[in-house]
DNA sequence: ACAAAAGTGTTGCGTGTACACCCATGT
DNA sequence: ACATGGGTGTACACGCAACACTTTTGT
């Protein structure tokens, strides 16, 4: 690097970098949220999103996909930058600002009690707490956002286990648009669309009868990815 | 500030945070983008979108908005976020994220001036020659972002003059999503939705008979939005 | 007169939506 | 037997896409 580089660079301000992430699962037919108590000044004590400084020598993503495995162990989780937030308020410590990624995952026993050794905890959407800072409204924009990408991609996959039943399906996506659907018509919509493997197996646990369960054809998918198809249930 | 909150932040890096700004215009049927030559290393003389470090007591909007003052003389241009850019090797001086932000603009001819004279050019998109560092995967990331805007918001109208035709409105449709449209259909299409006011004038420009000219009806435009309606043309 | 762009209607098809009943099974 | 959730088919409405000709006027 050569002098000059350095001299220009030096006139400027640096800041701080963070990534906050809007964790949302599906569990007991619910969206939920990951939130859990900070333990650094400011705000101490208070209720936040999971988050983290990012690094020199990091990149943001990395950063997010760092801080989801510290607290949910896991590994290859869907992910997706929302958007940076930069008002020059908005944290009162020093000059920092965010980049909000929202994440996707599949809640099952196991990550529970990660998340519970990591002081974190799953609030249905609606009962969480007051958030510190903007991360309320990170949470505003990322349900929008949710809404939105469902609307145009199967996104609701990334929430279930891996073999799920279509009333499972149809429930992910009234909790995400927070309305009922017909279930008819749900039916016929997400079949239409053959990226779902039917299994011989039921999953009897929500009824007696028991309801088939599917897997995600995740080559049709990409199929009508690039076919242009659109996802609007 | 209490001592505490220095401590654990001062353990944390800083780093430098900029905002580069993808201007589109539209200009003689063509869809436009704005861009000059770099005056500081790294990259020097090399071509670049307009950004700038973002100050410490600025927000990262204002920051994008001070830039587009500077170089177009506007000041209620329509921008938005895209999204950050914070790979860790993006910048050879120091590490520096950016915040990508892009804004449509009304082309005319005293802007034309004032960009020159701050020795930025609008190039057609597709003669646009390659730029620093990552802004190309910019310039693409929020090509696509226009294309799925226009399709749920009337976005197109942020480009064109106050008074236009709607064979302008077409082709600047055109121009974005690169494809020809059917006249008849897209004519019925905008006028169902409502949102144009007919002038009496007609633009003489492109043709001998003349086409009508229209302004946007912003009032009902608004009605529009929280209807939920959608844009797809 | 002719070239060049503006303006105008109709029809078919596909997709979303509304809606009611039977099925399988555990208790 | 009955309660509970799973699974199936039809009819109508609406919006999109395809398509051709007339109008106006400057040269």
């Amino acid at each position: 690097m050569d002098k000059q580089v350095i001299d220009y660079y030096s006139t400027k301000d640096k800041m701080y970098v963070a990534t906050d992430c809007i964790v949302f699962g599906f569990d007991e037919g619910e969206l939920k949220l990951l939130i859990f108590k900070r333990r650094v000044e400011p705000n101490k004590g208070e209720w936040s999103l999971i988050g983290s400084f990012v690094e020199l020598e990091e990149d943001v993503d990395e950063a997010a996909r760092r801080v989801l495995k510290e607290i949910t162990g896991l590994d290859n989780v869907f992910f997706k930058q929302l958007k940076a937030y930069g008002k020059a308020d908005r944290d009162k410590g020093y000059r920092c600002i965010s980049i909000a990624q929202y994440a996707l995952i599949r809640i099952d026993d196991y990550d529970k009690k990660l998340v519970e050794k990591h002081g974190a905890f799953w609030y249905r959407i609606q009962d969480a707490p007051q958030l510190v800072m903007d991360h309320d409204e990170m949470v505003k924009d990322a349900l929008k956002e949710l809404e939105n990408k469902a609307r145009h991609q199967p996104i609701g996959f990334e929430l279930l286990p891996q073999k799920f039943t279509i009333p499972q399906l149809q429930s992910l996506y009234e909790a995400i648009y927070q309305r009922e659907m017909d279930s008819r018509n749900f039916r016929k919509k997400v079949l239409s669309l053959k990226v779902l493997k039917k299994l011989e197996e039921k999953d009897k646990v929500s009824s007696k009868r028991g309801a088939y369960l599917y897997k995600f054809d995740y080559k049709n998918y990409q199929k009508l990815l690039l076919s242009g198809y659109n996802f609007e249930i």
